[in-house]
DNA sequence: GCCGTTTTCGGCCCGACTGTTTTCAGTCG
């Protein structure tokens, strides 16, 4: 049973338990746990073995979960969610997704219309019956009724890197009002994650009112959601929700902290700040005194952390992981930089299914301050892809050859290969072949839906090869589209730690595999992590800054990314 | 359900907005 299967069954507890009415702190504390869970970097059936003691010192789980984790790692699952699930139907849940729709409304519809399902809903609405009940009227009736197109399209969270682009243009927008004093992105957005659900705007305005105009013109159209005198909210047609809140200067500090979140990271800062007669909220913080409140700070984030006696922490760590207790250490990482990059291990070319030359990927790299690239274009396998023999692979390290002797020394062209691990688990091309390579990453494009542990025994396989420096992509999932491997990635760790080799944080948007959380865990077994861009154009080298994001989520610095080092540097790390 | 501790049980972040009310509950972030 993975991590993600107990959070799972948690979440869906959480979920029943809050339709049910249950105790709101105890549905929190489910949700506490899932979360922490599918956070965790080791797997809990490791921790199960050490007895449920070892599970009540994560922090979150006390004895009544340990035990439940126990049970569903044994026998694969709970009496708890079992007897749940009898008890209400599995469809009503899917009402909690409209937004607007919380427990307490959706349980009155279960209760008093038998409103099981999405489709139950839509003819209650439709024929007038939902308007009828107590606490809900005409216009929450209408509303259920546009949410309903909405649940289906809003489960769908956008890439960071759409996101990015719809900020670069209301960043312009905005930023063009009079008496705009400042503006800044907040929410998922800010700490980088690898989607964004909403995106949240926050100003200081000489004149709310001319922002929220200008604001008002961007909805396209969308609609305008709601408009108040500090908050206003407005839905593209896409479906994206954007939120932008007019704060006072004072504030900015303040509400910036707040809005970037998470959730649970602000949970903790104000847990601190409590123990110091302190109440922190969007608007400043305030010493309480007696029935008094008098305001300390808010003007920056500085402030704001400082009062708290907490240095600012980089917005992609505010997850409240392990961020606090690096804080009191005084270990905060420093985290990485694009600029620390110096090259970029993985990208293809005109010879396989690139878009760009050789040279024209050499051009761009340059142009991108890279000092070395290394050229992998797909192996004879990928034949989809035009995929590479060993004399193709062999007549392009000759043209290779030939552009290095004519850049010199202040640019370097790896002769490399993204060699594909074949279904059997044996490489797509033969030792010798591979032998003469700079660099070799090996990955999986065949048999992705292998069992556990024949995909693993591919991948600890393809490690254990001495020519072999990095796995590329080592789950395969493609964010919101497929489903990682089964890949047993504790087992894939284990040998990348043995054969001292690297692990790819690949920087497509649609990938950034590994995850944070497998880059954080990465880490932990001192194992070395390349971000590359498996660039099949020359604009695909751009989206480092994506894998970036991703590294800094998982609290990786410098040192931590391999690619950071010079080629002679690397060169050492790889054994080479 | 967890946590801390006053070691037995109370507290658990907090404010804006909306719709349905006539003073507030529900939802959201």
């Amino acid at each position: 049973m993975t991590n993600a299967s107990i959070a799972d069954a948690f979440d869906q507890i959480a979920d029943l338990l809050d339709f049910q009415g249950a105790n709101p702190f105890r549905v929190r504390a489910y949700r506490n746990s899932a979360r922490t869970i599918r956070d965790y970097p080791e797997p809990l059936e490791n921790l199960v073995a050490e007895g449920s003691k070892r599970l009540t010192q994560i922090e979150g789980i006390g004895d009544d979960l340990a035990k439940k984790i126990v049970t569903l790692v044994g026998t694969g699952e709970l009496p708890q969610l079992v007897e749940l699930k009898s008890q209400i139907p599995e469809s009503v849940l899917a009402l909690l997704r409209i937004p607007g729709l919380g427990p307490k409304k959706a349980k009155a519809l279960y209760d008093q219309l038998a409103i099981k399902t999405l489709a139950d809903l839509k003819v209650a609405c439709e024929a007038g019956q939902v308007r009828k009940l107590k606490g809900f009227g005409e216009k929450t009736e209408q509303l259920i009724l546009q949410g309903m197109e909405i649940a289906e399209k809003a489960g769908q969270r956008m890439y960071w890197a759409e996101a990015d682009q719809i900020v670069q243009t209301l960043r312009r927008d905005l930023g063009a009002c009079r008496g705009l004093k400042q503006l800044e992105f907040t929410g998922s957005y800010r700490r980088g994650k690898e989607t964004v659900g909403d995106l949240d705007v926050l100003a200081v305005a000489e004149s709310p009112s001319e922002l929220m105009d200008r604001f008002g013109q961007f909805v396209g159209q969308g609609q305008v959601l709601g408009r108040g005198e500090t908050k206003m909210s407005i839905r593209l047609q896409s479906g994206l929700q954007i939120d932008l809140r007019v704060v006072p200067e004072e504030s900015f500090g303040a509400a910036l902290q707040y809005f970037t979140g998470s959730k649970e990271h602000n949970v903790t800062m104000r847990g601190l700040a409590k123990d110091k007669g302190l109440k922190v909220n969007e608007y400043g913080v305030f010493r309480v005194k007696k029935d008094q409140e008098e305001y300390v700070c808010g003007r920056t984030e500085k402030e704001v952390y400082a009062a708290v006696g907490l240095p600012v922490f980089p917005p992609e760590l505010r997850e409240n992981r392990r961020e606090f207790e690096w804080a009191e250490d005084g270990k905060l990482p420093e985290l990485v930089e694009l600029a620390d990059l110096r090259g970029d291990l993985h990208m293809h070319t005109t010879e396989t299914d690139g878009g760009a030359t050789l040279e024209e990927m050499v051009e761009a790299a340059r142009k991108r301050g890279l000092a070395y690239i290394a050229i992998t274009d797909h192996s004879k396998r990928v034949s989809m892809a035009n995929g590479l023999n060993a004399e193709r692979l062999r007549a392009q390290w000759k043209q290779i050859d030939a552009l290095n002797k004519k850049l010199g020394k202040h640019f370097s062209i790896l002769k490399g290969i993204e060699c594909d691990i074949l279904e059997s688990g044996e490489l797509d091309l033969p030792d010798d072949v591979l032998a003469e390579a700079d660099w070799v990453v090996c990955s999986v494009h065949y048999g992705q839906k292998q069992p556990r542990e024949k995909i693993t025994e591919r991948i600890v396989g393809a490690l254990a090869n001495p020519h072999v420096d990095c796995i590329a992509h080592p789950t395969g999932r493609l964010i919101g589209r497929r489903d990682p491997y089964e890949v047993d990635i504790e087992a894939v760790f284990a040998a990348a730690k043995k054969h001292r080799k690297l692990l790819e944080l690949n920087a497509n948007p649609m990938r950034l595999d590994l995850n944070d959380v497998m880059c954080a865990a990465a880490k932990t077994h001192g194992i070395g992590i390349v971000i590359s861009s498996d660039a099949h154009s020359t604009e695909g080298l751009d989206v480092l800054r994506y894998g970036i994001l991703q590294a800094r989520r998982a609290g990786l610095t410098k040192a931590d990314v391999a690619n950071t080092r010079s080629w002679s540097e690397m060169k050492i790390l790889i054994g080479s």
